[in-house]
DNA sequence: ATTTATCCTATCGGATTACTAGGTTATTAT
DNA sequence: ATAATAACCTAGTAATCCGATAGGATAAAT
């Protein structure tokens, strides 16, 4: 399940995107449309920006902004980012990979094997899909 | 990411699948195999119990075994009944649906589109492998 | 009657989640 | 300059969940 730190982030970036052009969108605008609390979407976008997928200005007229184009920008990125691991399991994790204590053999663990289909079947979407096809 | 619940079930299904015959296996023999706590897998494999997963038997030679051919037990089952939800949201859970808060279309959701291909991506694996596959 | 092994309820510390508070800094407009 | 604007940043917090444990009750075999 995805966190609605996550689910709130993909929403966000989606209205961002939507925009089209690279004028900054507020905070304050995509927590009215997306029905979001300020303040939480707020650590949202600081989060991607630090990721380097959002850009911000500060003042009147500042907000947040693309610096990429949506469609250069995968949905792999926007999870990891926010959500951290994509797999199911952490020993299958390409990213997050973390040994199980309880494994002593990997590749006799038969969940394990399990575990590497549901991956690879979720990144071939998740990686297929860009910002672009969410907006 | 899946509970450590959901692992060790998972790991103990497997473990009565391999043994084939329909003679109990007890606790405390897949707690040691596995290496799983004995007291918390007694609760995981209660929850298989109730769920109509497994069988029991008290007393001496008793234990815990499948009530159905391993390959007549999908992994959906098993998820489901340990975790919960297959899906990354609840709104596109088909178990265990959910209307988001923040959401007033949900047709018009593009977050919704995606974790909907997510879904069903994992269900064709999940429903595919059984617990034969799994052993 | 004793041993064996599941059944069941309850509890518990620690981590995580979803927010909230409140002040700081940078930018723009007056 | 000064005030207004809007992001920046650190901290905290209530509620929930997770992984595990405790300890007795029940049922079956010896």
């Amino acid at each position: 399940m995805l966190s609605k730190k996550t689910k709130y982030g993909l929403k966000a970036l989606a209205f961002i995107a939507r925009q089209g052009d690279k004028t900054p969108v507020q905070i304050a605008t995509i927590a009215d449309s997306e029905n979001i609390s300020h303040k939480f979407l707020e650590s949202i976008l600081l989060t991607l920006r630090k990721a380097g997928i959002l850009g911000s200005k500060k003042g009147k007229g500042g907000g947040y902004y693309l610096l990429k184009a949506a469609s250069d920008i995968p949905m792999t990125d926007v999870i990891r980012t926010l959500e951290g691991p994509i797999a199911m399991l952490p020993c299958v994790s390409l990213n997050f990979y973390e040994k199980c204590d309880d494994c002593p053999d990997e590749h006799a663990c038969s969940v394990h094997k399990l575990m590497i289909q549901v991956r690879d079947s979720t990144l071939k979407i998740l990686r297929h899909n860009t910002l672009a096809d969410l907006a």
